[in-house]
DNA sequence: CGAGCAACCTGCATGC
DNA sequence: TGCATGCAGGTTGCTC
């Protein structure tokens, strides 16, 4: 489900509720997700005052008194303020119940979402170590991004949605900032004249920076924490357009897959 | 090492 | 109506 916008603009919807609250209890339902969630969570929680909510990639960072909850949504999950009567319905696997009456609920369908507990520093943690530069800061530039293209074989597609290239940039958001540089996604990475990298490294900024600005990209279900879906769907150039006419241009865009991913582009206006 | 791909899981749209 | 198929916003870890 979410990429980085969708993950900002939860954090940004749940944090006025929950941040230095004191977190009451939990409540795991299921453990099953991308990785068992700790068994001992509410026993090494609760009592303890959420400090901080942040972000890395595509990771929300709950910082407690004493250690970090590490939360990803993967595909599916959907993090809301609710209160905390409000009966939990089918795959609401966990609740962060904080004093004053309200709970963070998550739900994850298909459970490819992770609560990791963790004591040590996150940008320690396994999960994190690896992850490429923020895509909005200052250390992903051009420079950047044209060493690390430097011989790579790889479709530039794929290769901008790796982590440890840069973090946050997911299906919807590579297809689009491709479609704005004008590159073809299935090109190699390598084969990228420096300019048009510098193009695309703004590109990814600019687009991620506009979805975030409008809440996030809402196909089925996103919402932003309180219920509100994002409208960046109505910006969306190519991704879901396969066969309808190129903004720019009006040849009909066409679709390939990309590493198991659905990948659409203007076969005359990318290159 | 790099590159490709199956796997994890459920829900939903589509077609017969 | 039922059933089979394929697809979905992510990431890991296997094979070649």
């Amino acid at each position: 489900m979410p990429e980085l916008p969708e993950v900002e603009t939860t954090r940004r919807g749940i944090a006025p509720h929950c941040v230095a609250r004191t977190l009451e209890h939990i409540v795991v339902r299921e453990r099953r997700l991308r990785w068992p969630v700790d068994a001992q969570l509410n026993r090494r929680l609760a009592g303890q005052r959420l400090q901080q909510l942040y972000r890395r990639g595509k990771y929300l960072i709950f910082e407690f008194e004493s250690a970090w909850l590490l939360l990803h949504l993967g595909m599916s999950g959907s993090l809301r303020i609710v209160s905390t009567d409000l009966p939990a319905q089918k795959h609401d696997h966990v609740d962060l119940v904080f004093a004053g009456g309200k709970a963070l609920r998550l739900r994850d369908p298909r459970r490819f979402g992770a609560l990791l507990y963790t004591r040590r520093p996150p940008e320690q943690h396994d999960r994190l170590r690896h992850l490429g530069p923020e895509p909005l800061s200052d250390d992903f530039n051009d420079h950047y991004l044209i060493e690390k293209c430097t011989g790579r074989k790889q479709s530039i597609k794929t290769f901008i949605m790796d982590s440890r290239i840069v973090v946050g940039v997911g299906n919807i958001y590579a297809n689009e900032a491709l479609f704005l540089a004008g590159i073809h996604p299935a090109r190699a990475a390598g084969r990228i004249g420096r300019a048009r990298l510098a193009t695309l490294t703004e590109c990814i900024k600019q687009v991620l920076r506009a979805a975030i600005q409008q809440g996030g990209t809402t196909l089925r279900d996103f919402t932003d924490g309180e219920g509100k879906p994002g409208y960046f769907k109505q910006q969306l150039n190519v991704y879901g357009r396969a066969g309808l006419p190129c903004p720019r241009c009006q040849t009909p865009l066409k679709e390939q897959r990309l590493g198991q991913r659905a990948t659409v582009y203007c076969p005359r206006c990318q290159r």
